[in-house]
RNA sequence: GUGCCUGUAGCUCAAUGGCAGAGCGCUACACUGUGGAUGUAGAUGUUGUGGGUUCGACCCCCAUCAGGCACCCCA
């Protein structure tokens, strides 16, 4: 391995078995989207600065983004994340689109970070987003299709818990306990690093930027309330709505839920890791209504999520339910060169085969039969075809079944078929 | 951006500062019309990279790159 130019820092190389995970996830959501009447979409991977500066977030956007100069003066950038594309893209469209919209997308993004497990710096993303309506109902069926796509894959409420809050509610209880507008973003901060700091230091924390013993008492008591959200209308109705789609089980209330994006304005939610090895958030989302407004267009309420793929990946396989069965194999049936002499009819089956609609490879070079049989073998092929001296002379193939050893001769004519029936067997597709 | 740990054959890992190894895998042959099993033989490496110390460095020191862990932040 000398001598490799190495791949950039925090990007994956996706060989095929790695690939055939990333395309089972992919078809997993789009299931879990379109079950729903969700659509795919796609936006371009490289943005404008400005279309993050607004409400993205200052670490997001100054210390994790990629930017760089393109040739003709440009400041370009790989995008971090989805929603301020969607807001574009949608604001452009205003007055055409049909509301509710309705869409999801996956793709790769960008973040200038530190590698670790878990967190590579380029990763792809679901992001599924309800525009035009700001109804509790949109909030919980954008979590209803979160927890379809979490029982899909075989996780239970015991693995994995989508957790919510309302930041209205937050605000009127921050109201309540007289801390000002401008101290909130802080105290949203301090509330999200209760678990990573001991008591005693996530207090004094709080008590040197500013919250008196009162507020401190209040803050506390409000993060153990688990029936506050009986106090907000719309978390009352989030709920009921969850209840009706029979999706209780995977939902809760939890007031310590804030999320770092500044643009969230109301519902917001995490699913999270409880009993594994992971134990932190794997994917977040929530209500965005002044997202449009800010990238210039019309004002829109909106809802949406995004999760990951290195977090899920990790998280699956921690609990053993990582696909096994996804196939990787290139094509069920290879046909062997037996000599020079007999490429041409080698070729001619293939290519009947492949008409019948069969994926056939075929051996692209004629050395001995043993070594093409090893090939066929490690690929995965179910069935291998020889046609030598004897068989293209009685216009024949020989068939071997790989799994049980079974060989069989067959009409050339005759062969497409008598291949569907072994591969209509069970065993490996 | 910060701190700590790690880096040896394709993979998993050994090797007190004194000739760089094992298992698995790989290749060939036994098997000149057939894979898996078995046996025999073989090839594997600038010890991540670049410097330094030393008679001598996989081992000690410095730098750098990459991975992991913890911050930060988040998917």
């Amino acid at each position: 391995m000398k001598n490799v130019i190495p791949s950039v820092k925090g990007t994956r190389d996706f060989y095929p078995e790695q690939m055939a995970f990333r395309t089972w996830l992919y078809n997993t959501m789009r299931q879990a989207a379109e079950s729903f009447g969700f659509q795919e979409w796609e936006a371009p991977i490289l943005e404008s600065i400005e279309l993050y500066a607004a409400k993205s977030g200052e670490e997001l956007v100054k210390k994790q983004s990629y930017v760089f100069e393109d040739r003709g003066g440009d400041e370009i950038t790989l995008r971090p994340e989805l929603t301020p594309s969607l807001a574009r893209v949608v604001a452009q469209k205003q007055n055409e689109l049909t509301f509710p919209v309705r869409w999801w997308s996956f793709g790769p993004f960008w973040r200038y970070e530190n590698p670790q497990r878990g967190r590579t710096r380029e990763f792809f993303q679901w992001n599924v987003d309800m525009l035009g309506v700001d109804t509790p109902e949109a909030d919980a069926e954008l979590v209803a299709v979160l927890a379809t796509f979490l029982k899909q894959v075989g996780l239970n409420p015991e693995q994995v818990l989508i957790l919510v809050n309302d930041r209205r509610l937050m605000d009127r209880q921050f109201e309540k306990f007289g801390i000002p507008a401008g101290q909130r973003l802080e105290v949203s901060n301090w509330i999200d690093r209760r678990e990573k700091m001991k008591p005693q230091e996530w207090e004094a924390y709080g008590r040197d930027f500013g919250l008196s013993g009162d507020q401190l008492a209040n803050l506390k008591a409000m993060l153990a309330d688990k029936q506050l959200w009986q106090e907000s209308q719309e978390l009352t109705r989030f709920f009921a709505a969850i209840e009706a789609l029979g999706l209780s089980s995977f939902v809760r209330f939890d007031p310590g839920i804030v999320r770092g994006l500044l643009y969230y304005t109301g519902t917001v939610f995490e699913a999270w890791d409880m009993g594994g090895v992971v134990k932190r958030s794997i994917l977040g989302g929530g209500r965005y209504d002044n997202l449009l407004a800010d990238v210039g267009g019309e004002p829109l309420p909106a809802v949406g999520f995004a999760m990951g793929d290195v977090v899920i990946e990790l998280v699956l396989k921690d609990y053993g339910l990582l696909p096994k069965d996804l196939n990787v194999n290139p094509a069920p049936v290879l046909v062997t060169v037996f000599d020079p002499a007999q490429q041409a009819a080698s070729l001619k089956i293939a290519a009947r085969l492949r008409e019948a609609g069969l994926n056939v490879i075929c051996y692209p070079q004629a050395v001995k039969l043993g070594k093409q049989f090893k090939y066929a073998h490690r690929i995965g092929a179910r069935v291998t075809v020889v046609i030598g001296p004897d068989e293209a002379e009685n216009g024949q193939a020989a068939l071997k079944e790989m799994v049980s050893g079974g060989q069989q001769l067959v009409d050339q004519q005759d062969a497409a078929e008598a291949i569907r029936l072994i591969l209509a067997k069970p065993g490996a597709s």
